[in-house]
DNA sequence: TTCATTTGTTTACGCGCGTCAAAAATATAT
DNA sequence: ATATATTTTTGACGCGCGTAAACAAATGAA
């Protein structure tokens, strides 16, 4: 490769013998020019080593080629997981992905909000906080930008919804564990920080209604994302109290289990399905960890790869239709139950 | 808020009274301007709500505003959380960080630097693959931008190096198992990936020596980012086939002895400093997750905030100095033990 | 008040690229 | 070969802001 320094497109163009108005289009898409000036253009591309500023690009274009990932807590490798797959899937559609996180603090999602309004993005992939969120604000924001909300849903807000089916994570395992011993009780927070808490609660009702069980709902107090400790803490104090309805206890989420698990080591309480043990425990999601706790979790996992694929090609989608659908699509995704030693 | 669209910066300057050049200033660097038209852009500025174009601002600023963040693998919550301090960190100093992972592959993370390499960072914090890493690209890109490099050492390159001190680490729990019952030996990864591994193994055997005790390393297979499982695996064989040299086992990482608690847990293997229990375990780095496995690991903790601290403080100085550091800096912090269930 | 110093203004140019319209060249169909 | 559709070229302008130089105004100490 010569190591010539280009400064600009006017000398690239001038080295590959095009136009700078044809090497514009096509690096805005290779695809719209014809295949011999693009084989052309990528020879001398190879050669020359050179890059448009992005800055000077991205000042004049209609649209940028940026897509804007936002979740609302990095630290949680769920989500750690699923951003890595869609920004994967962004970069194989030319698009440049930009992670951010609001860290569970609604401020910071807002701040986010507005550096990606001055990012000018082609679109964006929104994960809310959720209850802290500021709806009025992620409305308005959803006005100006093309997106697509995943995870927690915010009821008419965005362009679209991709998530998981809740009833479904419900009731595969109420269903479970309900035929494999004792029907469980639901353990969680007192007031989910997440819509998808909610949905949960109201399926295990609604399982339980349906199998002519009698529901338990176990609620413990707690704010904030650090989930496992509110769920030790959480745990801790029922177990001690004897306030354990039943002897199968169903979590609303994967990481208040890693706390209730936690909390019944400390205890001597055993988990899982053999003899010797007390307590049956289960619970939704598939966090990458549910794998290795002791007992190992038995949990309903999401779809990951449906989850991020459908999100990402419903907002290239968006974005192709110039910003607006015709309706609201609101897409969830079954679970799959995933039997282990807890349960 | 006066609903007033604002198109740029010399309208912006005319509803300020104040001219262009200094609003350009201003929003460079507010200091630079005087107390007095400071807060007169600053009164303009929230009845306005004008904010400069980005993309126009960088293209003809000498350094940008921004700052790259590299790290290796984000679904690991140790990264998360290192990355979460960091961009507090840069954001309060009034830059605008951006985080990318390489997600353990080394085609991704020279990706980012030539992604890094046109967003012209004022500069960057990378934490590299380690033997992964192209090294020779790695160095090229820090010859370009003014680069720290955090966590995992590549000699010589970048302007500075920040990290724990793995000597600390290791002499602490060494110490403390040796001490409190019989010498560890020292469970890890056959090629390790990261750097702080092998200094770890020199650290333990160092330890042994001094302290007049035979060390015994057990090798385990494995390769990438999957650590628990590789961990699970590798104890799983250990144990099994009976190759376990002592009762007390002292693990490279959290994330393999995490995997090694649930291999102890399948074979009914009980750990922890209790009279029934057949295995003490220890490890390094305080992950997060460490707090809530069965039992809770004895580890010794990174000191995230100092790291994080010193890392962004270092930046910044660099930076101010244009670019270059007098000598290449190598700051270590120490490690604190913590004493947990597992040991 | 006076004068030196800091700070802001005016004017003007440039950055690198997007985009447009009209003309020219090329490809495709007849 | 001719007509038509497609693609590229030419030439030009604009985007929003950085920056530089010469000048004017404000500040502050003596």
């Amino acid at each position: 490769m010569s190591q010539n320094n280009i400064r600009n497109m006017d000398e690239f163009a001038a080295l590959c013998g095009i136009s700078r108005p044809t090497i514009s289009k096509y690096f805005f898409d290779p695809n719209s020019v014809r295949q011999s000036t693009r084989d052309r253009i990528e020879a001398a591309l190879k050669e020359y080593d050179y890059r448009p500023n992005i800055y000077a690009m991205n000042q004049n274009r209609r649209l940028t080629k940026n897509i804007g990932i936002v979740v609302p807590y990095l630290a949680d490798p769920f989500f750690a997981e699923i951003a890595r797959v869609i920004e994967r899937r962004c970069i194989d559609a030319g698009f440049t992905p930009t992670l951010f996180s609001s860290h569970g603090d609604q401020s910071q999602e807002i701040a986010i909000l507005d550096t990606l309004r001055s990012l000018r993005p082609a679109g964006v992939l929104l994960a809310p906080l959720g209850r802290a969120s500021d709806k009025a604000q992620i409305e308005e924001f959803c006005r100006d930008v093309p997106t697509i909300l995943f995870d927690s849903n915010i009821e008419g807000v965005g362009a679209a919804f991709v998530g998981s089916d809740n009833f479904s994570f419900v009731s595969q395992t109420v269903e479970y564990l309900s035929r494999t011993g004792s029907s469980p009780c639901f353990f969680e927070m007192r007031d989910p920080a997440n819509p998808n808490a909610n949905k949960r609660r109201h399926a295990y009702l609604e399982m339980m209604r349906r199998m002519n069980l009698e529901p338990h709902l176990v609620k413990i107090d707690g704010a904030g994302w650090g989930f496992e400790e509110i769920g030790r803490v959480g745990a801790l104090k029922v177990l001690k109290e004897g306030l354990l309805p039943t002897d199968t206890v169903l979590c609303s989420n994967d990481r208040l289990a890693i706390g209730f698990l936690s909390a019944c080591h400390e205890l001597g309480i055993r988990v899982g399905r053999d003899k010797d043990c007390t307590i049956r425990l289960a619970s939704h999601d598939d966090h990458p960890y549910s794998r290795f706790t002791c007992p190992s979790l038995t949990t309903a996992a999401h779809d990951y790869e449906a989850v991020s694929e459908h999100a990402v090609e419903t907002l290239l989608r968006l974005i192709d239709a110039g910003g607006k659908l015709e309706t609201r699509e609101e897409t969830l995704f079954a679970a799959r139950l995933i039997m282990r030693g807890s349960a």
